[in-house]
DNA sequence: TGTACATCAGTGAACGCGCGTTCACTGATGTAC
DNA sequence: TGTACATCAGTGAACGCGCGTTCACTGATGTAC
């Protein structure tokens, strides 16, 4: 960040810069992403964003940081609704955030759960930290549930060893406190949603099974038994 | 198509354009695709390529058509390699064909399943029938097995009405010789594997359980069970 | 077998447009005396 | 309170590059007589 006049307005501009570029990605799609757009938009010549993001890749960053985090506050809002006890009820919700999130911000869900964008790569360092928040909102409630004795997750005879190494180094990496079964069903849980989302955004849904909403709701009552929600 | 000298070497040139268009997706992005990018590959003039097809448009439709009929192919290759009475291992097969598809050709896989190419709107008359083809491989299995009395689907009263209604109407549109909870299964099926290539595919799974073959092998387990395969 | 001619396949120039980034610059702003 | 001056914020021109598509054209090819 350069020396700055006046920290409020620049924060204006930069958030002002974003929201363009995430109207125009919507239009366009994430990888049509164009500075010069943005600044037309803005009604201001393109070199003087350089102010606020030092190259296009800059700001393409910033903007998979803000989805992911949009996300995560997303489904944390979700869960917040809830009575903590009623874990079946906040797994659920979680999930129609995610379904929610998906379908309504969807340039965001694109950018950070779709194709990646050509030319350019994510610094880890930065992303890294930001895709974890996520995965830990679906963690906690199984994690939750499991200690109330209202989870009953799959025996860990029916996992892979490899997998069970696995998940034990990111128990151990990111300090989960609980065990492999549990962490295995956040996986199970993410994978399905994930599958059924994806594919009803893409408009391969729809053609099939009709009324995608009640399809995903099915899905999901189904899911919370499978996964041993008691 | 234009009146042409050699029909052969027409044909030729039809497949080295395509092929160079997946060349250069595959290192930019399915959305770079660039006619003036292979005509220099090709070492042509890009006006030539309009001999070959009407516009960049009409070169992408070209493209996903076939994404979509390599994918089916593949997948029936693979049910065919095996037992017709041994369903769980047909069934395994065609998902493991489905994502080894998505990883090894994941240009084609990106075309048809990822996110749609900006200002590009596919022609539904030609592309809805080659959907259908990946589905139908899928559908197979599960009619063979039912009929066999080797799968035991999902109760109907599980099914929300409005889903069930939808699964009739394609059951009816597309005369597939079944009943609504073996179609439901079709569908837990291909969400659930497809969440899980789609997120190992853009490096999201890599990062948390690790060796993502051996995660895939699991969950394909688990759902074998699941789906009621005997 | 030899020649005239239609046509196919591809060229080269042009149209009008886009892009990210660098650079020297100007005018407005706030501050220090 | 008034003026000088540093610096911030944005300009405008330029660099060198890309793109899809149209158009009149040329040279090679195969065929008909």
């Amino acid at each position: 960040m350069p020396r700055v006049r006046d920290v409020q307005l620049y924060d204006e501009m930069l958030e002002a810069i974003k929201t363009l570029a995430r109207a125009q990605m919507s239009q366009e799609g994430t990888s049509s992403l164009s500075l010069r757009g943005i600044a037309r938009d803005l009604g201001v010549t393109a070199p003087a964003l350089y102010r606020y993001f030092p190259s296009r890749d800059d700001l393409i960053t910033a903007l998979i940081v803000d989805g992911f985090t949009a996300l995560a506050h997303t489904l944390e809002a979700a869960d917040a609704n809830h009575d903590c006890a009623d874990y079946r009820g906040r797994f659920a919700d979680i999930c129609r955030a995610y379904r929610r999130f998906a379908l309504e911000r969807s340039v965001d869900f694109q950018l950070i759960y779709g194709n990646p964008i050509p030319g350019y790569v994510a610094p880890k360092e930065v992303t890294v930290p930001t895709v974890i928040q996520v995965f830990t909102v679906f963690s906690i409630v199984f994690i939750e549930a499991f200690n109330a004795g209202k989870l009953k997750p799959l025996p860990q005879d029916r996992l892979q060893p490899t997998v069970v190494a696995g998940l034990e180094q990111i128990i151990t990496r990111n300090q989960v406190p609980t065990d492999v079964p549990v962490m295995y069903g956040v996986f199970a849980a993410w994978t399905k949603i994930h599958g059924v989302v994806m594919l009803e955004l893409f408009h391969h849904l729809e053609q099939t099974v009709g009324d995608t909403a009640l399809f995903f709701e099915n899905e999901l009552a189904l899911l919370i038994d499978q996964l041993g929600f008691l």
